[in-house]
DNA sequence: ATTTCTGTTGTTGG
DNA sequence: GCCAACAACAGAAA
């Protein structure tokens, strides 16, 4: 589920719950939900792959990481290792291996908004001074910082990198301030593209890169390594991809 | 055909 | 600051 533009489609599918108040929680999420009977859903807000549940009296944080899950309105069986389930009325959402926190409504206000490239206050020019402060940095691990490019993900990563021709492993220092700056235009290109595709169900469809073998531009065989700091797994191609 | 193994759209805590 | 741990399930290998 987890990149950044499918947290914007799971804000979609629970606004319809916005506004509805809370009449019954479940889960084993590790935080005490009583408090939220009764309570109205005021407002969702999702920053990078991270949802916010906000509560008249409440926040919730909620984190999909690799594997989380959520339906709405299951009319299911007994749940699987339900983290969280909120019915409101008659309807509900339910979180599934996921992060949920109750957290300080204040701690929204410490959030660097700007820094989420999904978001209509997403401010390039920020991204730009913080890749320059962070020379010794491998791009590959820039676009995954999510201080930086928040809601960026792996696929993406992968995805942007080979659209602006840059290799994983070059270093923020080196790369030609033309280079820089596609790079973040296409860091938030891309999750918008992915956004559409995803919400049309063709997301693997239009991958150039991730997890692919050949390259679609010259043929030659794509190359698989894990790098950065992250160890994340990266798909380039040696001839479209140059090194800086 | 069926079972087992491998790897991962990510973060945290030690 | 780095690595191990954790999670569930699709696709690959056996």
């Amino acid at each position: 589920m987890p990149e950044g533009p499918s947290i914007i489609l799971m804000k979609e599918s629970l606004q319809p719950f916005v506004g509805k108040q809370v009449t019954e929680a479940s889960g084993n999420a590790k935080f005490d939900k009583e408090v939220l009977i009764g309570q109205k859903l005021l407002e969702i807000c999702t920053f990078g792959k991270q949802t916010y549940l906000i509560f008249e009296k409440a926040v919730i944080r909620i984190h999909l990481l690799m594997f989380g899950s959520y339906s709405i309105n299951e009319q299911t069986k007994p749940d699987k290792s339900l983290r969280l389930g909120l019915i409101f009325s008659s309807e509900g959402i339910y979180f599934y291996t996921c992060s949920v926190k109750s957290v300080d409504p204040e701690f929204l206000f410490s959030i660097d908004w700007e820094a989420d490239v999904m978001s209509n206050r997403w401010n390039p020019q920020k991204a730009e001074e913080k890749l320059k402060s962070s020379s010794d940095m491998m791009v590959c691990d820039a676009l995954m910082d999510q201080n930086i490019f928040s809601g960026v993900g792996n696929i993406i990563k992968n995805e942007v990198l080979f659209r602006i021709g840059v290799q994983p492993e070059s270093l923020l220092g080196k790369l030609p301030s033309q280079k820089r700056k596609e790079l973040i235009t296409e860091a938030r290109n891309y999750s918008f593209d992915f956004l559409e595709w995803k919400r049309a169900f063709t997301l693997k469809k239009h991958w150039l890169v991730h997890t692919k073998s050949i390259c679609p531009q010259c043929g030659s065989k794509l190359i698989k390594k894990q790098t950065g700091k992250g160890k994340r797994r990266s798909f380039y191609c040696e001839k479209d991809q140059k090194l800086y």
